[in-house]
DNA sequence: CTGAAAGCGCTTACAG
DNA sequence: CTGAAAGCGCTTACAG
């Protein structure tokens, strides 16, 4: 299609291996060389032939990022992670493919198993993700972005649900509210193995049986349509409650048009704490303190995690031990808990 | 890395070129040839390399998607788009690459110069967008979602706005409201080229004037903790309007609970009107009567274009004109708009 | 400081 | 129905 090595070549007067050091900087070329070289590169319009590229030197520069859009997920929350990952990946030079496939452990079979790309990013990782052992099996190094039960073999990155889960009880705790109410992602994502859901709220019974305190867990609604009615419902079924919190993006999206038609005034009737990202919390106007989920920070790390791996920084081991790593979440305070009554 | 299709013939007992024909199915194959071919890829696990593929058949079987993130606009309403493509790539057998440099005409030149995607996708078009001509120029066809000024060379796909814009006025001014405020995307948005914002908002006006009756149109805001002052603003000064139109997504987003703090009831005190999709008005609990923007559709009208283009189908001329295609939105109506009092 | 040539792993005319 | 070989466009030891 366009010119090639070859063109160049013949343009400067020059061999295709000179063109290919000028352009890669691996040996010393003369100025006046070097010059003519990018000359007629400029004046061809050369860019390199990628899949001539990857033949040769065995690197795409492309990542693969696999996301699952599961109809009781909530998208836009995903959109934060994915915009961390492109944006980090372009620094460290890398392209990213976007993988949305139903069929996740077959996509991913091709998209290493053909040598597309060079690493992989795995988001919204489940508890037994099917993902997890083709990308294990797979010669590309891979990092997920939440924790895998078995982490073998992978760099994994992801909050910290359960001392998410500590702070903000013992937040609630110190300003002296007795009862609790969390809601939790819905029923269906802890079915799937969606452990972020039990891991915080685990450690939130846990914490609150320590303090001394009810909280009562339930599952949020996927639905949208369904929120209102399953909000109201458990609001109801816990009068005593003076405190709410909410590890659930679909609920936390429209508790305060929810909280308002019930005439529930935050935080003088009750106080509401969220978990997600502050990009989130713009996106749909959330004026509550949340645990900070950190999306950007994670897909960041992940994508740094898997460009090391690819390519050893120099002096670095390059078969160091796969790492785990959580973050610990920020407590965003925007006033929207008070004291107990 | 993986093993080669030498690797496969060799455990077959037959040449490369039978194992790579058995994999097209370009010729024909004795049955027991086929059979042990592919017992040989599955035990050996060999997927073919996608560079050396790329290279001998000049195709990639990757299209690319290129988006701008801009902070004035409003990512969740772009998810959408995004979901269309992938899924309508995919069935086609093209997997995205994802690219969301800020240097749209760098990063477009980069992908298609090297030859990484056989065909592009552009998003988010502006009506002078200096993607375009890069990509008029790129040795691989083009598709756009958004009608640039220039169309030349592109397939070009878009929603109606003017006819989106008429059948909303008509809609209203049938229900006899004769006052009608309009909210347009930022005025940011208008300024860059944002062609949809002025489509909308002319036609509108013009539909209005036809009829004889006022429309006020005023740019909403687009820093989301802006837009509940913006929009009480706007109200206030138009204290006759008795309906209102929407077509400003991060508006759309936050306007049940400004209206709810306003002690505006919907259709009671005032008649809605969105502009915005299934979607999106899912996601954000929307409760307005509105035109259907479309995002799955056009996404998928889009990649179809690209693929035929890419592979144009027998009996095909395959220089057919490009075409510039727009569709008319459903007018869907939630029962947010009632006859003006 | 530079060039000639092998090699990366496929596909596809060309031959039989 | 099948094989030997050229070619796709790069990179990189090997030589000088």
């Amino acid at each position: 299609m366009g010119p090639t090595i070859a063109d160049v070549a013949r343009a400067a007067g020059v061999s295709r291996s000179t063109v290919s050091y000028a352009l890669s900087g691996k040996r010393t070329i003369s100025d006046g060389t070097r010059r003519r070289v990018f000359e007629a590169i400029e004046t061809l319009g050369f860019t390199a032939n990628a899949g001539a590229r990857a033949l040769a030197t065995r690197r795409t520069m492309v990542l693969g990022l696999l996301l699952r859009f599961e109809t009781d997920e909530f998208a836009p929350a995903m959109l934060q992670y994915v915009l961390g990952i492109t944006e980090t990946a372009r620094v460290n030079g890398y392209d990213v493919l976007l993988v949305t496939d139903h069929d996740g452990p077959a996509a991913l079979r091709r998209i290493t198993g053909s040598g597309m790309v060079d690493g992989v990013v795995l988001l919204d990782v489940l508890h037994h993700d099917p993902r997890v052992p083709v990308l294990r099996r797979a010669h590309q190094p891979g990092a997920t972005v939440g924790l895998p039960a078995d982490t073998e073999g992978l760099d994994v990155f992801d909050l910290d649900f359960g001392e998410a889960a500590r702070r903000v009880v013992d937040h609630l705790t110190a300003l002296g509210h007795r009862e609790i109410v969390l809601i939790s992602p819905p029923e269906q994502v802890f079915g799937r193995g969606g452990a972020y859901g039990w891991r915080f709220r685990d450690a939130a019974v846990e914490r609150a049986a320590l303090r001394g305190i009810r909280l009562h867990a339930h599952h949020g609604e996927a639905d949208p349509p369904r929120i209102p009615a399953a909000v109201n419902a458990v609001l109801d079924a816990r009068p005593g409650a003076t405190a709410l919190i909410v590890h659930n993006d679909a609920t936390a999206a429209t508790l305060p048009s929810v909280l308002a038609a019930r005439g529930v005034s935050v935080p003088g009737d009750l106080s509401v704490v969220g978990l997600y990202s502050a990009g989130f919390a713009r996106t749909f106007s959330l004026p509550y303190t949340f645990a900070e989920s950190s999306p950007g920070p994670l897909g960041r790390m992940a994508v740094e995690a898997l460009v090391h791996r690819i390519d050893p920084p120099a002096g670095t081991a390059g078969n160091a031990y796969p790492v785990t790593r959580f973050i610990a979440p920020d407590l965003i305070d925007r006033g929207s808990t008070r004291p107990a009554r």
